[in-house]
DNA sequence: GCCTTGACTGTTATTATATAACATATCATA
DNA sequence: TATGATATGTTATATAATAACAGTCAAGGC
Protein backbone atom coordinates (compact mmCIF):
# COMPACT_ATOMS: atom_id res chain seq x y z
CA UNK A 1 0.00 0.00 0.00
CA UNK A 2 2.98 2.52 0.31
CA UNK A 3 2.07 3.48 -3.19
CA UNK A 4 -1.20 4.27 -2.82
CA UNK A 5 -0.15 6.66 -0.11
CA UNK A 6 0.99 9.35 -2.50
CA UNK A 7 -2.61 9.43 -4.11
CA UNK A 8 -3.69 9.73 -0.82
CA UNK A 9 -3.05 13.19 0.79
CA UNK A 10 -5.40 16.07 0.76
CA UNK A 11 -4.37 17.42 -2.63
CA UNK A 12 -3.51 20.74 -2.50
CA UNK A 13 -3.56 20.86 -6.40
CA UNK A 14 -0.18 22.89 -6.84
CA UNK A 15 0.97 21.07 -9.47
CA UNK A 16 -0.78 20.28 -12.64
CA UNK A 17 0.75 17.27 -13.67
CA UNK A 18 -0.96 14.86 -11.45
CA UNK A 19 -4.30 16.18 -13.15
CA UNK A 20 -2.70 15.60 -16.83
CA UNK A 21 -1.49 12.26 -15.27
CA UNK A 22 -4.50 11.28 -14.64
CA UNK A 23 -6.01 12.27 -17.86
CA UNK A 24 -3.62 10.47 -20.18
CA UNK A 25 -4.04 7.31 -17.59
CA UNK A 26 -8.28 7.67 -18.32
CA UNK A 27 -7.64 7.89 -22.41
CA UNK A 28 -5.50 4.87 -22.21
CA UNK A 29 -7.81 2.95 -20.09
CA UNK A 30 -10.41 4.53 -22.43
CA UNK A 31 -8.56 3.13 -25.51
CA UNK A 32 -7.76 -0.20 -23.68
CA UNK A 33 -11.65 -0.65 -23.04
CA UNK A 34 -13.00 0.56 -26.30
CA UNK A 35 -15.11 3.22 -24.48
CA UNK A 36 -15.50 6.65 -26.12
CA UNK A 37 -14.03 9.40 -23.84
CA UNK A 38 -15.98 11.94 -26.58
CA UNK A 39 -15.06 15.79 -26.09
CA UNK A 40 -18.22 16.21 -23.53
CA UNK A 41 -17.21 13.53 -21.84
CA UNK A 42 -13.07 14.59 -21.81
CA UNK A 43 -13.79 18.06 -20.83
CA UNK A 44 -16.16 16.75 -18.11
CA UNK A 45 -13.47 14.57 -16.16
CA UNK A 46 -11.44 17.44 -17.26
CA UNK A 47 -13.62 20.42 -15.05
CA UNK A 48 -13.63 17.63 -12.01
CA UNK A 49 -10.05 17.49 -12.29
CA UNK A 50 -9.29 20.85 -11.82
CA UNK A 51 -12.10 21.18 -9.33
CA UNK A 52 -10.56 21.81 -5.90
CA UNK A 53 -13.61 20.38 -4.34
CA UNK A 54 -15.98 17.70 -5.75
CA UNK A 55 -18.36 19.35 -8.02
CA UNK A 56 -22.31 19.61 -8.39
CA UNK A 57 -24.01 18.28 -11.73
CA UNK A 58 -25.45 21.75 -11.98
CA UNK A 59 -21.71 23.05 -11.82
CA UNK A 60 -20.21 21.15 -14.27
CA UNK A 61 -22.99 21.87 -16.75
CA UNK A 62 -22.53 25.64 -15.97
CA UNK A 63 -18.97 25.18 -17.02
CA UNK A 64 -19.64 22.95 -20.19
CA UNK A 65 -22.44 25.31 -21.01
CA UNK A 66 -19.98 28.54 -21.20
CA UNK A 67 -17.94 26.17 -23.45
CA UNK A 68 -20.26 25.83 -25.85
CA UNK A 69 -21.76 22.26 -24.91
CA UNK A 70 -25.33 21.61 -24.05
CA UNK A 71 -26.94 23.92 -21.78
CA UNK A 72 -29.42 21.08 -20.28
CA UNK A 73 -29.17 19.08 -16.93
CA UNK A 74 -28.66 15.71 -18.88
CA UNK A 75 -25.93 16.79 -20.91
CA UNK A 76 -23.77 17.22 -17.44
CA UNK A 77 -25.52 14.13 -16.10
CA UNK A 78 -25.19 11.63 -18.69
CA UNK A 79 -21.50 12.83 -19.29
CA UNK A 80 -20.46 12.69 -14.74
CA UNK A 81 -22.41 8.97 -15.17
CA UNK A 82 -20.63 7.94 -17.93
CA UNK A 83 -17.31 8.36 -15.91
CA UNK A 84 -18.27 7.51 -12.85
CA UNK A 85 -19.86 3.86 -14.43
CA UNK A 86 -15.94 3.82 -15.97
CA UNK A 87 -14.59 4.18 -12.95
CA UNK A 88 -13.18 7.38 -14.23
CA UNK A 89 -14.96 9.14 -11.71
CA UNK A 90 -16.95 8.92 -8.40
CA UNK A 91 -19.91 10.43 -6.96
CA UNK A 92 -19.95 11.27 -3.57
CA UNK A 93 -23.92 10.95 -2.62
CA UNK A 94 -23.25 12.83 1.10
CA UNK A 95 -22.76 16.32 -1.18
CA UNK A 96 -24.52 15.52 -4.18
CA UNK A 97 -21.25 16.18 -6.16
CA UNK A 98 -19.02 14.32 -8.45
CA UNK A 99 -15.29 13.82 -8.18
CA UNK A 100 -13.13 12.65 -10.69
CA UNK A 101 -11.31 9.29 -9.49
CA UNK A 102 -7.53 9.91 -8.33
CA UNK A 103 -6.09 6.46 -9.24
CA UNK A 104 -8.13 5.56 -12.01
CA UNK A 105 -5.40 3.03 -13.03
CA UNK A 106 -6.79 -0.18 -11.09
CA UNK A 107 -10.37 -1.00 -10.22
CA UNK A 108 -10.96 -0.10 -6.22
CA UNK A 109 -13.35 0.37 -3.56
CA UNK A 110 -12.18 3.77 -2.24
CA UNK A 111 -13.26 5.46 0.84
CA UNK A 112 -14.15 8.87 0.56
CA UNK A 113 -12.68 11.79 3.36
CA UNK A 114 -14.94 14.82 2.96
CA UNK A 115 -13.17 18.00 4.99
CA UNK A 116 -15.71 19.88 6.46
CA UNK A 117 -14.55 23.31 6.49
CA UNK A 118 -13.07 23.01 3.48
CA UNK A 119 -15.34 20.87 1.91
CA UNK A 120 -12.02 18.95 -0.05
CA UNK A 121 -12.71 15.34 -1.21
CA UNK A 122 -9.99 12.92 -0.71
CA UNK A 123 -9.93 9.47 -1.87
CA UNK A 124 -8.60 7.38 0.04
CA UNK A 125 -7.65 3.64 -0.57
CA UNK A 126 -8.47 0.94 2.31
CA UNK A 127 -8.27 -2.55 1.68
CA UNK A 128 -9.11 -3.68 4.98
CA UNK A 129 -12.48 -1.43 5.00
CA UNK A 130 -14.10 -3.82 2.59
CA UNK A 131 -12.60 -7.05 4.06
CA UNK A 132 -14.40 -5.93 7.40
CA UNK A 133 -17.64 -4.94 5.73
CA UNK A 134 -17.28 -8.11 3.66
CA UNK A 135 -17.20 -10.09 6.96
CA UNK A 136 -19.68 -8.65 9.06
CA UNK A 137 -22.03 -9.10 5.47
CA UNK A 138 -21.18 -12.60 5.04
CA UNK A 139 -23.00 -13.24 8.46
CA UNK A 140 -26.10 -11.69 7.68
CA UNK A 141 -26.19 -13.74 4.01
CA UNK A 142 -25.33 -10.80 2.59
CA UNK A 143 -23.72 -10.66 -0.89
CA UNK A 144 -21.89 -7.09 -1.47
CA UNK A 145 -22.11 -5.66 -4.82
CA UNK A 146 -20.73 -2.45 -4.50
CA UNK A 147 -19.52 -0.08 -1.30
CA UNK A 148 -19.92 3.46 -0.69
CA UNK A 149 -17.75 4.79 2.03
CA UNK A 150 -17.93 8.26 3.22
CA UNK A 151 -16.29 10.16 5.90
CA UNK A 152 -17.20 13.61 6.96
CA UNK A 153 -14.49 14.93 9.53
CA UNK A 154 -11.70 17.90 8.90
CA UNK A 155 -8.43 16.95 7.15
CA UNK A 156 -4.95 17.95 7.56
CA UNK A 157 -3.85 21.31 6.28
CA UNK A 158 -7.36 22.22 8.38
CA UNK A 159 -6.89 21.27 11.11
CA UNK A 160 -3.15 22.38 11.58
CA UNK A 161 -4.93 25.80 10.20
CA UNK A 162 -7.38 25.78 13.25
CA UNK A 163 -4.61 25.17 15.65
CA UNK B 1 -20.71 -9.15 19.61
CA UNK B 2 -23.00 -12.10 19.73
CA UNK B 3 -25.80 -10.72 20.41
CA UNK B 4 -25.48 -7.79 17.66
CA UNK B 5 -26.00 -10.80 15.45
CA UNK B 6 -29.48 -11.06 16.13
CA UNK B 7 -30.95 -7.42 15.35
CA UNK B 8 -28.59 -8.09 12.21
CA UNK B 9 -30.65 -10.60 9.99
CA UNK B 10 -32.93 -8.74 7.09
CA UNK B 11 -35.83 -8.67 9.21
CA UNK B 12 -38.69 -10.45 7.90
CA UNK B 13 -41.25 -8.30 9.90
CA UNK B 14 -43.05 -11.18 11.09
CA UNK B 15 -43.35 -10.40 14.51
CA UNK B 16 -44.47 -6.97 15.76
CA UNK B 17 -42.51 -7.47 18.51
CA UNK B 18 -39.16 -6.41 17.92
CA UNK B 19 -40.90 -2.65 16.42
CA UNK B 20 -42.85 -2.35 19.78
CA UNK B 21 -39.47 -3.33 21.49
CA UNK B 22 -37.55 -0.89 19.85
CA UNK B 23 -40.16 1.96 20.08
CA UNK B 24 -40.08 1.48 24.11
CA UNK B 25 -35.86 1.73 24.33
CA UNK B 26 -36.54 4.76 21.74
CA UNK B 27 -38.53 6.19 25.14
CA UNK B 28 -36.40 5.50 27.18
CA UNK B 29 -33.76 7.28 25.74
CA UNK B 30 -35.77 10.21 24.62
CA UNK B 31 -36.89 10.36 28.47
CA UNK B 32 -32.96 9.52 30.08
CA UNK B 33 -31.84 12.16 27.76
CA UNK B 34 -34.70 15.11 28.14
CA UNK B 35 -35.70 14.97 24.15
CA UNK B 36 -39.05 15.71 23.48
CA UNK B 37 -40.51 13.06 21.62
CA UNK B 38 -43.68 14.57 20.77
CA UNK B 39 -46.37 12.68 18.54
CA UNK B 40 -44.85 13.44 15.43
CA UNK B 41 -41.92 12.83 16.30
CA UNK B 42 -43.11 9.32 17.64
CA UNK B 43 -45.52 8.80 14.87
CA UNK B 44 -42.74 9.09 12.51
CA UNK B 45 -40.66 6.46 13.73
CA UNK B 46 -43.55 4.43 14.01
CA UNK B 47 -44.11 4.86 10.58
CA UNK B 48 -40.29 3.72 9.77
CA UNK B 49 -40.52 0.92 11.95
CA UNK B 50 -43.93 -0.35 10.02
CA UNK B 51 -42.48 0.09 6.60
CA UNK B 52 -40.55 -2.90 4.93
CA UNK B 53 -37.89 -0.90 3.21
CA UNK B 54 -36.56 2.17 3.81
CA UNK B 55 -39.07 5.76 3.01
CA UNK B 56 -38.60 8.68 1.60
CA UNK B 57 -39.65 12.14 3.50
CA UNK B 58 -42.45 12.53 0.85
CA UNK B 59 -43.88 8.68 1.76
CA UNK B 60 -43.36 9.29 5.38
CA UNK B 61 -45.08 13.03 4.56
CA UNK B 62 -48.09 11.41 3.04
CA UNK B 63 -48.54 9.18 5.88
CA UNK B 64 -48.51 12.15 8.58
CA UNK B 65 -50.58 14.07 6.73
CA UNK B 66 -53.32 11.67 6.09
CA UNK B 67 -53.29 11.42 10.14
CA UNK B 68 -53.89 15.07 10.66
CA UNK B 69 -50.19 16.13 11.10
CA UNK B 70 -48.86 18.89 8.66
CA UNK B 71 -49.03 18.73 5.02
CA UNK B 72 -45.84 20.39 4.14
CA UNK B 73 -42.39 19.19 3.18
CA UNK B 74 -40.97 20.37 6.51
CA UNK B 75 -43.43 18.94 8.63
CA UNK B 76 -41.96 15.31 7.41
CA UNK B 77 -38.08 16.68 7.08
CA UNK B 78 -38.04 17.95 10.67
CA UNK B 79 -38.98 14.70 12.30
CA UNK B 80 -36.71 12.49 10.70
CA UNK B 81 -33.74 14.70 11.57
CA UNK B 82 -34.67 14.89 14.62
CA UNK B 83 -34.99 10.93 15.06
CA UNK B 84 -31.41 11.16 13.24
CA UNK B 85 -29.73 13.59 15.32
CA UNK B 86 -30.67 11.34 18.06
CA UNK B 87 -29.95 8.26 17.20
CA UNK B 88 -32.92 6.96 16.67
CA UNK B 89 -33.12 6.83 12.81
CA UNK B 90 -30.95 6.82 10.33
CA UNK B 91 -30.45 8.32 6.54
CA UNK B 92 -29.65 6.37 3.46
CA UNK B 93 -27.96 8.14 1.39
CA UNK B 94 -27.91 6.24 -1.59
CA UNK B 95 -32.01 5.56 -1.80
CA UNK B 96 -32.58 9.24 -0.09
CA UNK B 97 -34.57 7.61 1.97
CA UNK B 98 -34.95 6.82 6.22
CA UNK B 99 -34.93 4.35 8.10
CA UNK B 100 -36.11 3.24 11.69
CA UNK B 101 -32.03 2.44 13.94
CA UNK B 102 -33.20 -1.36 14.89
CA UNK B 103 -30.66 -0.83 17.93
CA UNK B 104 -31.18 1.87 19.89
CA UNK B 105 -29.62 1.44 22.58
CA UNK B 106 -25.83 1.59 22.14
CA UNK B 107 -24.43 4.24 19.91
CA UNK B 108 -22.86 3.05 16.94
CA UNK B 109 -21.37 3.06 13.65
CA UNK B 110 -23.47 1.24 11.69
CA UNK B 111 -23.25 0.04 8.09
CA UNK B 112 -26.30 -0.59 5.78
CA UNK B 113 -26.53 -3.45 3.53
CA UNK B 114 -29.53 -2.85 0.55
CA UNK B 115 -30.80 -5.23 -0.86
CA UNK B 116 -31.12 -4.07 -5.05
CA UNK B 117 -34.20 -7.09 -5.42
CA UNK B 118 -36.49 -6.38 -2.25
CA UNK B 119 -35.04 -3.08 -1.53
CA UNK B 120 -34.88 -3.62 2.22
CA UNK B 121 -32.42 -2.60 4.30
CA UNK B 122 -30.34 -4.21 7.08
CA UNK B 123 -28.48 -2.63 9.89
CA UNK B 124 -25.18 -3.85 10.29
CA UNK B 125 -23.31 -3.53 13.30
CA UNK B 126 -19.56 -3.17 11.85
CA UNK B 127 -16.98 -2.38 14.82
CA UNK B 128 -13.74 -3.56 12.43
CA UNK B 129 -14.97 -1.06 9.58
CA UNK B 130 -14.75 2.12 11.65
CA UNK B 131 -11.49 0.68 13.08
CA UNK B 132 -10.29 -0.06 9.41
CA UNK B 133 -10.71 3.38 8.52
CA UNK B 134 -9.61 5.18 11.44
CA UNK B 135 -6.79 3.72 10.48
CA UNK B 136 -6.64 4.67 6.86
CA UNK B 137 -7.94 8.26 7.44
CA UNK B 138 -5.26 8.46 10.22
CA UNK B 139 -2.60 7.90 7.63
CA UNK B 140 -4.27 10.80 5.77
CA UNK B 141 -3.98 12.83 8.81
CA UNK B 142 -7.78 13.25 8.47
CA UNK B 143 -9.86 12.90 11.75
CA UNK B 144 -12.94 11.09 11.34
CA UNK B 145 -16.00 12.53 12.39
CA UNK B 146 -19.03 10.67 10.64
CA UNK B 147 -18.54 7.74 8.57
CA UNK B 148 -21.55 6.61 6.19
CA UNK B 149 -21.21 3.14 4.85
CA UNK B 150 -23.59 1.70 2.39
CA UNK B 151 -23.28 -1.63 0.57
CA UNK B 152 -25.93 -2.47 -2.27
CA UNK B 153 -26.00 -6.52 -2.98
CA UNK B 154 -28.70 -8.54 -2.16
CA UNK B 155 -29.99 -10.35 0.92
CA UNK B 156 -29.51 -13.75 2.01
CA UNK B 157 -33.77 -14.21 1.36
CA UNK B 158 -33.21 -12.55 -2.02
CA UNK B 159 -30.48 -14.98 -3.31
CA UNK B 160 -32.29 -18.13 -2.23
CA UNK B 161 -35.06 -16.79 -3.82
CA UNK B 162 -32.92 -16.57 -6.79
CA UNK B 163 -31.23 -20.13 -6.48
C1' DG C 1 -21.52 4.62 -52.59
C1' DC C 2 -25.49 4.43 -49.57
C1' DC C 3 -28.24 2.82 -46.29
C1' DT C 4 -29.08 0.96 -41.83
C1' DT C 5 -27.99 0.72 -37.05
C1' DG C 6 -26.63 2.07 -32.73
C1' DA C 7 -24.41 5.28 -29.83
C1' DC C 8 -24.16 10.08 -28.67
C1' DT C 9 -25.79 14.81 -28.04
C1' DG C 10 -29.11 18.02 -27.53
C1' DT C 11 -33.77 19.77 -26.42
C1' DT C 12 -38.27 20.53 -23.63
C1' DA C 13 -40.73 19.32 -19.89
C1' DT C 14 -41.38 17.25 -15.57
C1' DT C 15 -40.48 14.93 -11.27
C1' DA C 16 -38.18 14.38 -6.93
C1' DT C 17 -35.76 16.05 -2.94
C1' DA C 18 -34.82 19.59 0.38
C1' DT C 19 -34.72 24.09 2.70
C1' DA C 20 -35.70 29.18 3.80
C1' DA C 21 -38.53 32.27 6.09
C1' DC C 22 -42.11 33.37 8.78
C1' DA C 23 -46.60 32.90 11.82
C1' DT C 24 -48.71 30.41 15.40
C1' DA C 25 -48.93 27.33 19.13
C1' DT C 26 -47.14 24.88 23.10
C1' DC C 27 -44.19 23.87 27.01
C1' DA C 28 -41.19 24.76 31.13
C1' DT C 29 -40.45 27.57 34.51
C1' DA C 30 -39.63 31.78 36.88
C1' DT D 1 -49.52 33.83 34.53
C1' DA D 2 -45.96 36.09 31.89
C1' DT D 3 -41.82 34.84 29.29
C1' DG D 4 -38.38 32.70 26.57
C1' DA D 5 -37.34 28.64 24.21
C1' DT D 6 -38.96 24.91 21.44
C1' DA D 7 -42.05 22.90 18.27
C1' DT D 8 -45.46 22.91 14.56
C1' DG D 9 -47.49 24.53 10.67
C1' DT D 10 -47.67 27.34 6.45
C1' DT D 11 -46.14 29.41 1.73
C1' DA D 12 -42.72 29.76 -1.34
C1' DT D 13 -38.57 28.45 -3.44
C1' DA D 14 -34.22 26.20 -4.21
C1' DT D 15 -31.74 22.25 -5.68
C1' DA D 16 -31.09 17.71 -7.84
C1' DA D 17 -32.37 14.29 -11.20
C1' DT D 18 -34.87 11.98 -14.94
C1' DA D 19 -38.28 11.02 -18.85
C1' DA D 20 -39.17 11.34 -23.51
C1' DC D 21 -38.11 12.56 -27.86
C1' DA D 22 -35.49 14.73 -32.16
C1' DG D 23 -31.38 15.33 -34.57
C1' DT D 24 -26.43 13.92 -35.51
C1' DC D 25 -22.81 11.07 -36.74
C1' DA D 26 -19.72 7.29 -37.39
C1' DA D 27 -19.09 2.09 -38.54
C1' DG D 28 -20.33 -1.81 -40.99
C1' DG D 29 -23.28 -4.50 -44.37
C1' DC D 30 -24.95 -4.56 -48.91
Amino acid sequence: MSDETAAFCCPDHSGAAPAEAILAAAEDKARARGLRLTPVRRRTLEILLQAHGALGAYDVLERLAAEGFGTQPPVAYRALNFLVENGLAHRIRRLNAFTACTHPGHDHRAAFLICETCERVTEAAAPDLSKALGAAAAQAGFTVERVTVEAVGRCRACTQARA
